[in-house]
DNA sequence: TTTAATTCTTACTAAATTAGTAGGAATTAT
DNA sequence: ATAATTCCTACTAATTTAGTAAGAATTAAA
């Protein structure tokens, strides 16, 4: 059960947009120095959350990043599954694929973890930008 | 975040034994064809199951697995940390290894994390055997 | 109009992890 | 004795992770 970088960068670069896009954009130079991840990671990342609106870019010089909306309305879950993360508990999706299913059952601990799935997830649904990024206050 | 098969297999065996090993010892074999687990996949878990005193083992022909305590008295988390599997939302032991410190800060997500982590393990500690098995009716 | 700073795009890769398989030794009820 | 089992150790193919690399496109400022 373990976080992968992917989600952890994506949220530690989120906040950081948070706390400093507020003036100008925020080049990916800079959050890469401030949060200590490699650049072309961020870049890729970037481009994903980007895609599901969560950010704005502004190419060229003095360029860099904004948040698309107020930190207060981007969720735990948003940035998540942005980068493709997602929460896995289950090696079968909607009861189809085999490992799950057995003698056309569903296995002995499909409903714990649904029940996981839920907990987990509920928890990245409450949680917003503004309460990770201390600008809530 | 994803729940492997490690963790999967070990507590779909554990409410097996929960279910079945009332009267007599359950082989892996037993669990292997009821729960659909490769038998030598299940050795390994066993081992490391019997280390932790959650189970009991029976060696030579009619022998196999009982529970070394009542259902009730296993947690989920028991079972998980057993098998060496763990809840990892930081890349960093107690602040001490890189990825997360970074001049000599904690990174800016760090709190957020542990959160994460004790509500997972939250999760986990609070489900025994008894009930994940159904039979605590 | 040139330059420097930036985002955008695609391809590649080393290392680690996962999910097993394989083979045989030791033990024990029948 | 035999068959069924646990115990033990080593190996491995596939996948995932966490990046690196190289260059094209865009734009503010000098």
């Amino acid at each position: 059960m373990k976080l992968n970088s992917k989600a952890r960068y994506a949220v530690m670069a989120m906040a950081d947009l948070a706390i400093f896009s507020k003036e100008k954009p925020v080049s990916l130079k800079e959050i890469s120095l401030r949060q200590n991840i490699s650049m072309a990671y961020l870049e890729q990342l970037f481009i994903l959350l980007k895609e599901k609106k969560l950010v704005r870019s502004l190419r060229g010089s003095y360029g860099g990043y904004v948040l698309e909306k107020p930190a207060s309305e981007i969720s735990l879950s948003n940035i998540i599954y942005a980068v493709k993360e997602e929460v896995k508990t289950l090696n079968c999706k909607k009861e189809l694929k085999k490992g799950c299913k057995h003698k056309s059952k569903k296995c002995i601990t499909h409903n714990l973890w649904d029940k996981l799935d839920q907990h987990i997830n509920g928890f990245f649904e409450k949680i917003q930008l503004d309460e990770i990024a201390g600008t809530n206050k």
